[in-house]
DNA sequence: CAAATTACTTTGACAAACACAGTAATTTGT
DNA sequence: ACAAATTACTGTGTTTGTCAAAGTAATTTG
């Protein structure tokens, strides 16, 4: 992983939402989801997901449910709700919003005037 | 403030440092230089910030000394080292970067090849 | 002279992320 | 047939950054 977490932080839980809005799916494949998604730029941490998808089942953003494999190693899917998809909306506009701002404390002009 | 912090951590630092990037500063005015910066959406936290200051200090990117106010409050005033001008740098580049990876990994689609 | 503002500091709490370890099944290679 | 790798989920304990709240102390404003 090249991209340091804590740029990363913030945004998890809309990376989630952002793959199960496009289809139900499970730890595994998210996690792989989000290593192709960066172009390997960036894996989130086993324990991170799982803790991450409790606490959005908690709130309901997510519902999950036992897929019944007939073969491969049981699955817990995980679909969001329409509490999460509202979430993600609402996260999606808050990023095209922010990220101008962080632009601007990162590298803006400090003017004469925010010293009054 | 109306950004989320999380959006934030990550940046505080960045943030700090783009400030002394610019001139020696002391915390409240450096505070209030965040405020404006953004445009009033965000505000840090005092204890936040001389959090970052004592951090960034320990790690060599920033120094103090107490400027010789003959009125007014003492205030201890922070210079940017040459290893903080080039942490900055890194950090400006790393987040051109990261701006990208993040919105493919909020919006991106997932595709079929994911899942292989 | 009280209230507001400037300015810095400390303490304690919390939440997210992580490393690490563990469980358990299945698939692949030899 | 068996070991190794892969798939898949879970739990524990720690670290880190941020914050709220409170405190100290000076100066300026009404």
């Amino acid at each position: 992983m090249d991209i340091s977490k804590d740029l990363i932080r913030g945004h998890t839980d809309t990376i989630i939402l952002n793959i199960l809005s496009q289809g139900d799916s499970y730890g595994y494949q998210v996690s792989k989801s989000i290593r192709s998604l960066s172009d390997n730029q960036y894996s989130l941490n086993e324990a991170t997901l799982y803790t991450a998808f409790r606490r959005l089942e908690k709130i309901g953003e997510i519902e999950s449910y036992w897929g019944d494999e007939t073969q491969g190693a049981r699955r817990k899917y995980y679909k969001i709700t329409s509490s999460g998809r509202q979430h993600l909306e609402a996260a999606l506009n808050e990023w095209q919003f922010a990220k101008n701002i962080i632009s601007h404390l990162i590298s803006g002009e400090v003017t004469e005037g925010d010293n009054l």
